[in-house]
RNA sequence: GUGGCUGUAGCUCAGUUGGCAGAGCACCAGGUUGUGGUCCUGGGAGUCGCGGGUUCGAGCCCCGUCAGCCACCCCA
């Protein structure tokens, strides 16, 4: 045999076992996002580098150190989208969807991102997310239904053990007070800080508070809190966050600690973890962007959303032993004694499969027990089963699979009898 | 990018002091020349991750390398 070559690192394969899982979650997200007046929008899996320079940020690792980044064959330097709010941001000024003052837009995905990180539990190279963005509103309840349907979304398929945690870092300026603030509590403790926390002290000190070194989490523990640097209007709008949450009944935790990777987010940062996750805890995080638009090229406009990681999703369903819905047509599966039963059924499969019924036959000649094998294998309802004599008689045997009991009838009886054979199946 | 652990049949794994490559499950066939999910019998299936070294002899020891998992980092 030639060598056999193996999905990249970090990509998996995502096989008939456990494909029907992810038609379950995607069909949920489906739905709840109709609930909430979400529209489906598709963007490519690659875009012009410099979108997730100017969008997600220059100083973020995501975008310094994890990009799948090449250049085409035109000299272009393209990149494999590592999240998905850059892309649709761009999709909806190229297509005018937020070009008039006032305009709304609602939107939601389902698809991959790419990121060059080392797998680990919860964390692949290529791992897919539902995620919603809302624009045009700058209300505090914009939020806060992008929030629900997070929430609701995850109830619909089953998960326990969620907890939301929610902050605010305010505006922009509200932002910078607060990044100078802890900058300047931070500094004089520089040598305390993990190697990591001393870089990010330049880079990105905000992250140095959600930073699992204890020498980082001891010397950030009496930082001045976020909510202390904001201004009186983004402190209204988390107010006003909180409230609506409250009165939704949707339970939440003020976490001043939480911080979210990309730049563009400012006021409403959330992020939902579940049990069973491992390390690799969040199972998706949003947040408010209001001049991601703009700084995108599009006229200034409001934006919230959220992603949510499927595979994330899938394991701690999994870990908390939750079934989902099974939805699947039931299987006939047409048995042949001899090669003529096997060309009559041939005939046969074509009919019911143009009737709608989902079959399978074996053309290979096995035997009748193999056969039965299959059916039961694949988890068939019914065994149509054409031996010598039936077929002599023009006729044919039902066995329901899961009673064992079966009925000959008329072969041009099938198509009138199959409802009420699969009914009492 | 850093660290720890693990690589043996399709899957889960055993393999003693270095001495013939194994089990269970799964698969195929037969028992039952027309009947599954139980049972019995038999069968196919392996470059022991890969490369080198030590040795009369390596799955086992040594060096290297690749891959997987988990954690750091980062985040979904």
């Amino acid at each position: 045999m030639a060598q056999k070559i193996n999905a990249p690192r970090g990509f998996e394969d995502i096989l008939p076992d456990v494909s029907w899982k992810w038609q379950v979650l995607e069909r949920i997200a489906r739905e709840v996002a109709e609930l909430y007046h979400f529209r489906e929008i598709r963007t490519p899996i690659v875009e012009y580098t410099d979108l997730f320079h100017r969008g997600v940020g220059e100083t973020t690792d995501i975008v310094t150190k994890e990009t799948f980044t090449f250049t085409d064959r035109g000299g272009e330097s393209l990149t494999l989208r590592p999240e998905g709010t850059a892309g649709v941001v761009r999709a909806a000024i190229e297509n005018n969807l937020i070009a008039l003052e006032g305009s709304r837009a609602k939107v939601f995905y389902i698809g991959p991102n790419f990121r060059y990180e080392r797998p680990q539990k919860g964390r692949l190279r290529q791992h897919h997310q539902f995620g919603v963005e809302a624009f045009g509103i700058a209300e505090p309840e914009q939020d806060v239904e992008c929030i629900q349907l997070q929430m609701d979304f995850y109830s619909r398929c089953g998960v326990k053990d969620l907890e939301l945690q929610v902050n605010s870092l305010g505006d922009a300026e509200s932002k910078r007070r607060y990044r100078d603030a802890l900058v300047a509590f931070l500094t004089p403790k520089r040598d305390q800080l993990s190697e990591d926390s001393q870089r990010r002290l330049e880079t990105n000190p905000l992250r140095i508070l959600d930073s699992k070194d204890p020498r980082d989490q001891q010397a950030t523990a009496g930082a001045p809190p976020a909510y202390e640097h904001l201004s009186d209007r983004s402190k209204a709008h988390f107010e006003r966050v909180q409230a609506l949450l409250s009165r939704a009944g949707v339970p939440f935790r003020v976490n001043p600690n939480l911080v979210r990777g990309f730049d563009y987010y400012t006021e409403t940062l959330w992020e939902v973890t579940a049990g069973g996750l491992g390390s690799q805890n969040a199972l998706g995080g949003g947040g408010r962007y209001d001049n991601l638009v703009e700084q995108l090229g599009g006229r200034p406009t409001p934006g919230v959303g959220f992603g949510s990681g499927l595979e994330r999703l899938l394991i701690a369903l999994e870990a908390q032993q939750v079934q989902l819905p099974r939805t699947a047509k039931p299987l006939l599966y047409l048995a042949s004694q001899s090669p003529a039963a096997r060309e009559a059924n041939l005939d046969l499969i074509r009919q019911l499969r143009q009737a709608g019924y989902a079959c399978e036959l074996d053309p290979s000649g096995r035997s009748m027990k193999a056969q039965f094998k299959q059916a039961d294998r694949e988890k068939a309802t019914l065994c149509l089963i054409t031996g010598d004599s039936e077929l002599a008689e023009q006729k044919i045997t039902i066995k329901n699979l899961t009673t064992g009991e079966q009925t000959t009838i008329d072969r041009a009886r099938l198509l009138d009898e199959l409802p009420r054979l699969l009914a009492g199946a």
